[in-house]
RNA sequence: GCCGCCGUAGCUCAGUCUGGUAGAGCAGCGGGCUGUUAACCCGUUGGUCGGUGGUUCAAAUCCACCCGGCGGCGCCA
């Protein structure tokens, strides 16, 4: 049963030699006494002709009757055949069915979106979501391996907090043994701890928002890449995200070329590569005041300024110096100018949104208590991440990128969605 | 939470404005076909029109409420 040859090494084979492939039938063709099956597996799919007469009996019969999404092994010999996808079929003489399928296969020609979700588990068989689920895993392996290769150490936190990260953002609860828990929503907390025994640190792991966010850019439940590194500034860490984005956008181009072009899509390298444009929150806010965008200075920008933004750049872009008000307690003000945070959000280009969040962070314990405090936060809740603030406190910074987000804009999916193998959104946790 | 759209056969939809006993394509099932490309040809089964209530001689169609989904906003990665 052990499998040895798949379809796609089957293409590299020498036309005539007999083979065996294992795999599932994506569709089947009949004409009489001559059957097309196209059989599918992890690495592509190949046309089986079943000829009466050249195919036994009972394969033949076999053939005939089976249901589509069926698993089959199948002997033949390899044929040019130009009339066939890929310019090579197998002539089938023995067909066996390994498993067969029970009923009709639901997902067909001509199903909708909602059919396909609710059916996740069977449309993950189509070509195009393993395509995607593989530059995922390759996204993710370039990005370790970058991280790991400039220092950082990767570790794992915890899925159960007690409280929020930032005030504002809605937590799940979860009964913890008959007291409130909730899931985690960024993992920064726990690495801002991690630095001071291991300096450079990331986690790969998800993270849930509560928030009935209906749109083409959100989840629930996210895998989120968060970086930390202690003695950085805000300029340090905008470095290391720019040089992460590049090598993601230039690893993926080398070692995912074949499946990002079966997407119909092309990464250019060039687009990604470093330095990228930074400007000010204030800047910003004159590019929009100058398109005619009624803003003012304080607002935070909305999915329509992003847009707006974005179309000022062919490259990804930082926008920096937020008015304080309009970001998280814990980011550091700027000390030239105390309204301001060092914080730098990676907004993609064309219209794709925010894809990093992240900055330098607050590393005074009485500066970070009377931020709290003016966020109407108890400093009691956030006690422990107070006490990292007592002993040899650095300035440290770190970043948030959203997986799902990146593969979004890199293959200019339609809909976050399309980036998870079961997707998870407000209206949707089966199956 | 707010705004908009949608819910009719297994699937994709028409029919709703203008009320009058439920339609098409695909799938399925039966038959045919040795070069198809999610094949094609002939025949055929299949419905609690999302739910509840109301108006009416009569409701898929009009009204109210509810449920579910999709998209956008806010929020964020």
């Amino acid at each position: 049963m052990f499998k040895t040859l798949y379809v796609r090494d089957a293409f590299q084979c020498e036309e005539g030699l007999e083979v065996e492939l294992i795999g599932w039938i994506r569709s089947k063709r009949r004409h009489g006494k001559l059957i097309f099956l196209d059989l599918r597996d992890s690495t592509g799919i190949i046309q089986v002709a079943v000829k009466h007469g050249v195919a036994d009996n009972e394969s033949f019969m076999k053939a005939l009757d089976i249901g589509l999404e069926s698993s089959v092994k199948v002997k033949g010999r390899l044929k040019k055949d130009p009339r066939a996808p890929g310019g090579l079929e197998l002539h089938c003489n023995h067909l066996e069915i390994v498993g067969p399928s029970l009923e009709d296969f639901p997902i067909k020609k001509g199903v909708g979106l909602k059919f396909l979700l609710d059916n996740r588990h069977l449309h993950l068989r189509s070509p195009r979501v393993a395509i995607i689920m593989k530059i995922r895993a390759t996204l993710m392996d370039i990005a370790r391996r970058w991280l790991r290769e400039n220092g950082f150490v990767e570790v794992n936190c915890p899925t159960f907090i007690t409280a929020a990260v930032e005030g504002g953002a809605t937590l799940f609860k979860v009964d913890y043994f008959g007291k409130p828990a909730y899931l985690t929503q960024s993992v920064q907390f726990y690495q801002e701890a991690a630095i001071y025994s291991l300096e450079k640190v990331y986690s790969l792991q998800p993270s849930f928002r509560a928030e009935l966010s209906r749109t083409r850019r959100h989840l629930t439940e996210f895998w989120h890449l968060e970086v930390e590194m202690a003695y950085a500034d805000l300029y340090d860490i905008m470095k290391v995200i720019e040089e992460l984005v590049y090598a993601i956008v230039n690893g993926l181009n080398k070692e995912s070329e074949r499946e990002i072009r079966t997407l119909g899509r092309e990464l250019r390298p060039e687009m990604a590569e470093p330095p990228y444009p930074r400007i000010r929150y204030s800047e910003a806010l004159q590019i929009l005041q100058s398109k005619g965008v009624n803003i003012n200075w304080g607002d935070d920008f909305g999915a329509d300024e992003e847009r707006i933004l974005s179309k000022e750049f062919s490259k990804p872009f930082f926008v920096t110096h937020y008015p304080k008000e309009a970001k998280a307690f814990y980011h550091m003000p700027d000390p030239s100018n105390p309204s301001v945070c060092l914080n730098a959000d990676l907004l993609a280009p064309g219209g794709y949104g925010e894809i990093v969040g992240g900055g330098q962070r607050i590393h005074d314990y009485n500066l970070l208590t009377e931020r709290i405090r003016e966020n109407n936060l108890n400093p009691e809740e956030y006690r422990w991440y107070l006490d990292l603030r007592k002993y040899g406190s650095v300035p440290h910074s770190g970043f948030g990128l959203g997986i799902e987000r990146m593969l979004w804009w890199l293959l200019h999916l339609p809909h976050i969605r399309s980036a998870c193998l079961f997707p998870r959104t407000p209206a949707r946790v089966y199956p």
